[in-house]
DNA sequence: TGATTGTTTGCTCCA
DNA sequence: CAAACAATCA
């Protein structure tokens, strides 16, 4: 098949690009990932590659899934051999870590790869914790946010807690760096990592231990990096590392949509890429093909106004469509019925089409929510409060992790009292001080407090019983099934009687949410996902893997709209404060990425793109509405594509103002018909989607299927396909063949020791039937 | 120790 | 109007 058919030129030019460095710079709708996996189809049938040889990072699960199946569609065939390994980064590490991290430990102390992932939650719960041992105050000091985002910006420079010292000696500085460093060594205590350390400590691993680097590149000959304008410095030096032996490097990134400089995406990727690989060459894709002409004018005005930007101008053939319409409601709650209400007049006339509701914030959607219940109208929540932070789900995650990891004190301690078995705030006080005092992790104190009698009569009581339990379901955890394992903490620990007992509506719910979590294991168990699997999965779910396509109305925060496109786009709240946001108005470059968001989230669009901003807004209900200022990028869209509607509109518009009452009587009425994401019945669908399937390569040993004969060519004895046997190996398949002869090099995949290249002739390999 | 009641705060985007 | 926290009482 020729996959440059249907191309652009310069698009044909990227695909067509295989050896060497390659940047591609790719504007909003210009088809990048149409050339992305056109490009992988290419190297993998033209130039024979094996498919696990070839590495796509992408930036959520969902990308990553949509990635192979599209690659899997152009090339017909779902064979391992050609199925090229997507993933985003922090799974790919995370399977790094747990398959080659070994050798982490000689860098770092106690790294076991049977570490614990710690999230947002986790890693709040010890600078609460750090705080309360240094006597500092969230108010009076720094906010926990505030002080986890200093960290987390250190840590990505790759700088430690004494570089905070050094950095300097006044008050805040050096207690933020007693904080880092505590909060460091609590990590390293619990054998647990947070995000950035997936990413960190890989990169240390690639650099410590030269076997599994080299055998990472050996595997690896191509790799390609999407979104890379949204790539930090940590991933850019694992992308080096994993290029070390061959330049094949293909990044795609847009800097006009660079929008997580708040999470230490650096330009200097970009800029570096160049400088770093000088023979690189560099592509520009500048036709857009999603947006009307109006839409697409619009939004390269607004961008325009940023000064840090090389600038470029996308071009369309389309027409020039329907004009942005600009809303001015009276209130938010006006601005929501004006959406529902224009959704549904949409929609009247173009029934097909997908709709989105963006918006900067979170707290946003329920206004909106609320409209669309009324007009009944069936929608998505794409992110916001999702299922796997209500407190049960984690509730029952925690004590597995506890049980695999029994040195993860912030997980024990968030179940050592849940539901409450008599072990109070005083006694595990006293635990964390033994804990802190000797050095030694929670669940160890507790051995230690119990056996020297330290404890008061009823504490030792309650903890002894706790510390047995959870001896008794650790037996032959490893052996288990997952959900046995589940259902057996449901029963011992008397969460799930708790619950039963509990006649409210709330406990009903949850109880379901916990049935259903044990329905979800069941699943992954018969995929044949291992425990940690199941944690892993649970702990990299991104909001962004919510998305539905076939959901006719989604709401979603810009920045999970990133890579998405929809007909008719709805931006919410255009209002100074709220968007650009009131906490980046204080530099120059931040106002610049909030510029960006807008740009993203304008491009977003097809057909038809409404954007609105309310006179009043107010924060919560009940508190007094504040006068606010439309937002900057309003006024930055060129008037002449622009029709105006609201309160201040010549056009005669529908008197939504009236109605409010009512709507809020209705809305109260329950008459929920939204599917949200977090609902109940979305939980079983939801875990379901989590259960990608490890890339092949990179996972463990697996039954590898045996891959179909390219039609047409002659049968060599150890061509691509051949079943063969190597005397230490054991069974494999041969994916690639290069050379003639008896010399020729071989790529094998071997059950349990992954892709192995060998030389015909002194390998000692046999054909196998 | 833990459930209940009262008080205060609320403020980004995310793997 | 929540959630998070503090204070109070059983």
């Amino acid at each position: 098949m020729d996959f440059l058919k249907g191309l652009n030129p310069q698009q044909k030019e990227a695909v067509a690009h295989v050896e060497g460095p390659l940047l591609l710079l790719a504007g909003a709708g210009s088809g990048k990932t149409r050339v992305i996996t056109h490009r992988i189809a290419h190297i993998i049938s033209e130039h024979h590659v094996p498919g696990p040889c070839v590495l796509a990072v992408t930036f959520t699960n969902k990308a990553a899934g949509e990635m192979r199946e599209r690659v899997q569609r152009l090339l017909g065939d779902p064979s391992t051999m050609h199925s090229p390994v997507v993933s985003t980064f922090h799974s790919f590490c995370v399977r790094l870590l747990r398959r080659d991290g070994k050798a982490l430990a000689d860098v770092r102390h106690g790294f076991t790869p049977r570490f614990n992932i710690y999230d947002n939650d986790d890693q709040i719960g010890i600078v609460k914790s750090i705080y309360r041992q240094l006597g500092l105050d969230e108010k009076t000091f720094m906010q926990y946010r505030a002080a986890l985002s200093r960290i987390s910006h250190a840590k990505n420079k790759d700088e430690g807690p004494e570089d905070m010292h050094k950095a300097g000696t006044d008050p805040i500085t050096s207690r933020l760096a007693v904080t880092f460093e505590r909060y460091e060594a609590a990590l390293r205590q619990a054998n647990a990592l947070d995000f950035d350390d997936l990413l960190l400590q890989s990169v240390r691993l690639l650099r410590h231990d030269g076997e599994t680097r080299s055998k990472y590149n050996r595997q690896f000959e191509f790799l390609m990096i999407d979104e890379y304008q949204d790539t930090n410095r940590t991933q850019y030096q694992l992308m080096r590392l994993l290029s070390e032996a061959r330049p094949n490097v293909c990044v795609v990134g847009d800097e006009d949509q660079s929008i997580y400089g708040w999470r230490g995406a650096d330009i200097r990727n970009i800029l570096d890429f160049e400088r770093d690989y000088p023979n690189a060459k560099v592509i520009r894709l500048e036709q857009n093909y999603r947006s009307t002409k109006n839409i697409l004018d619009a939004a390269s005005a607004v961008v325009a106004n940023n000064k840090q930007r090389k600038g470029k101008w996308l071009w369309t053939e389309h027409g020039a469509g329907d004009a942005i319409r600009v809303y001015e409601a009276m209130d938010g709650e006006n601005e929501a019925l004006f959406i529902a209400d224009t959704i549904e007049r949409s929609l009247r006339q173009e029934p097909k089409d997908r709709v989105a509701v963006l918006y900067r914030t979170n707290f946003q959607s329920r206004q909106i929510e609320e409209a669309l219940r009324r007009s009944n109208r069936k929608y998505l929540v794409v992110g916001g409060f999702s299922y796997y932070q209500r407190a049960e789900v984690k509730d029952i995650l925690a004590y597995v992790k506890a049980l695999l990891n029994p040195d993860d004190s912030i997980g024990l301690l968030r179940i050592v009292n849940i539901p409450a078995r008599g072990i109070g705030k005083t006694t595990i006080e006293q635990v964390e001080r033994f804990a802190a005092d000797n050095a030694v992790s929670a669940w160890a104190a507790m051995g230690q407090m119990i056996e020297e009698r330290l404890l008061s009569g009823r504490a030792e009581l309650a903890l002894s019983t706790f510390h047995r339990m959870m001896e008794e379901l650790r037996e032959g955890i490893q052996e288990r099934p997952l959900p046995a394992i589940l259902r057996a903490i449901l029963d011992r620990t008397g969460y799930q009687r708790v619950l039963e007992n509990d006649n409210t509506p709330e406990a009903e719910s949850r109880l379901g949410n916990v049935q259903e979590l044990v329905n979800a294991a069941a699943d992954a168990a018969e995929r044949g996902e291992t425990v940690a699997d199941f944690l892993d999965h649970a702990a990299l779910v991104a909001d962004a893997d919510g998305l539905d396509e076939q959901a006719q109305v989604s709401l979603l925060t810009m920045h999970n709209a990133k890579g998405l496109e929809f007909p008719v786009v709805f931006i919410a709240g255009m209002e100074e404060g709220l968007f650009p946001h009131s906490r980046s108005h204080n530099s120059e470059s931040e106002l610049e990425e909030e510029r960006r968001l807008c740009y993203v989230a304008m491009t977003r669009a097809e057909k038809k793109l409404h954007m609105s901003w309310a006179r009043y807004r107010r924060r919560y209900p009940g508190a007094a509405a504040e006068k606010s200022i439309p937002s900057r990028f309003l006024a930055e869209v060129p008037n002449q594509l622009v029709q105006r509607g609201g309160a201040k509109a010549a056009a005669p518009q529908v008197d939504l103002f009236a109605e409010r009452h009512e709507v809020r009587e209705s809305a109260k009425k329950n008459l929920y018909t939204g599917k949200t994401y977090n609902s109940v019945d979305n939980i079983k669908q939801y875990f379901s989607e989590r259960g990608v399937p490890a890339p092949r390569g990179i996972a463990a040993p697996q039954p590898v299927p045996p891959p179909a004969r390219p039609a047409g060519k002659p049968k060599a004895p150890f061509g691509p396909g051949a079943s063969i046997r190597h005397p230490r190996y054991g069974q494999g398949i041969v994916l690639r063949r290069e050379g003639e002869g008896d010399e020729a090099k071989l790529t094998v995949q071997f059950a349990g020791h992954g892709l192995k290249k060998l030389i015909q002739k002194y390998a000692g390999i046999k054909v196998e039937e």
